[in-house]
DNA sequence: TCGCTTGTTCATTTTTTATTGAACAAACGC
DNA sequence: GCGTTTGTTCAATAAAAAATGAACAAGCGA
């Protein structure tokens, strides 16, 4: 029950594959699991949206897998839904811009590592201050301000990229 | 043979403790070992400068780990050799300075991806020109300019992002 | 209600990655 | 030369992370 344009059989054809494989790449830099690469490299792409069982069939991962994967794309922004309407299964085609995909991961993978990292430094903050020896506790006083500095710097660059990447 | 600020026996105490951790999380972030946070931890929050066989006792770490935890950190410029005068041993100590470690992150572990995948996308424009259907040819060609744009952005980012850092 | 389709969850298995440690090299003094 | 100390390499092992797939829900129509 093919289609013109979409739903093809098992395998991914060269073109598709070099590029499935450069989001592999990609997302691994970035610390992601590989399926997710694959999962945004077949619907960057697909010219139709794609339902979570052609993924399943085109790119040979399991349904664990692609739901997981699609999840967490989702999350990043990087996946939307499709409205289709009188289909029940739902259909994903990829976010491209590049301001939307940056500003997803660095709200949930970078802004929640900043947060927990300022919560951190203040217990070791707390725990220098005990210290007994002066001069020891004046080291630690000026690495822990260090830490500081370095946190409040990120917190200040992340706008500014997601700025520059904003079109 | 202890003197009186360095070369504690074989634990950690739990101010250290702390600091090390802070790191081995800080690091994995980057999507680095966590033996390089240990290390980088350790040395952060010493107030003397530390030899391999200082960090091996000290995190009870194989020499092994070591050996190329430290190769890693003296190529991201993250931590350097210390002048000891008469001693044949080496010392090492952290790069504190947050602009020196963002340059050399970005130097080692960000720069090569962008290379390489300006490589891919150019075999990848390549093999995209040879589809004979016109309509899909359009609509990779424009996938393909897509990812350029993102490259470029990249390569334009990441020196806003060092001078921003750097002081 | 049942049966069928679509999708999720999570314990187990597989794959990938990091760590170990033994063998090796290099540098030094004697 | 030899013995000792310091550090590196890399094949084998251990640890961590991801993928699988079976069991489970939820939605829908008959």
């Amino acid at each position: 029950m093919d289609d013109l344009l979409s739903s093809n059989p098992g395998e991914l054809d060269p073109l598709e594959r070099q590029v499935v494989d450069f989001f592999v790449d990609g997302v691994r830099v970035l610390g992601l699991p590989r399926s997710i690469g694959e999962i945004y490299g077949l619907l960057f792409i697909s010219q139709s949206a794609l339902s979570l069982d052609d993924l399943v069939q085109r790119l040979a991962i399991s349904k664990g897998s692609a739901s997981q994967g699609l999840r967490l794309l989702k999350s990043l922004g990087a996946v939307r839904e499709v409205e289709a309407g009188t289909e029940r299964r739902t259909y994903y085609e990829p976010a491209v811009e590049l301001k939307r995909l940056v500003g997803g991961f660095i709200r949930e993978q970078i802004r929640p590592h900043l947060e927990s990292g300022k919560t951190k430094i203040g217990r070791l903050a707390a725990t220098a201050q005990d210290i007994d020896d002066p001069a020891r506790r004046k080291f630690l006083g000026e690495r822990v301000e260090r830490l500081e500095h370095w946190l409040r710097s990120g917190g200040r660059v992340l706008p500014v990229i997601q700025k520059l990447l904003g079109q």
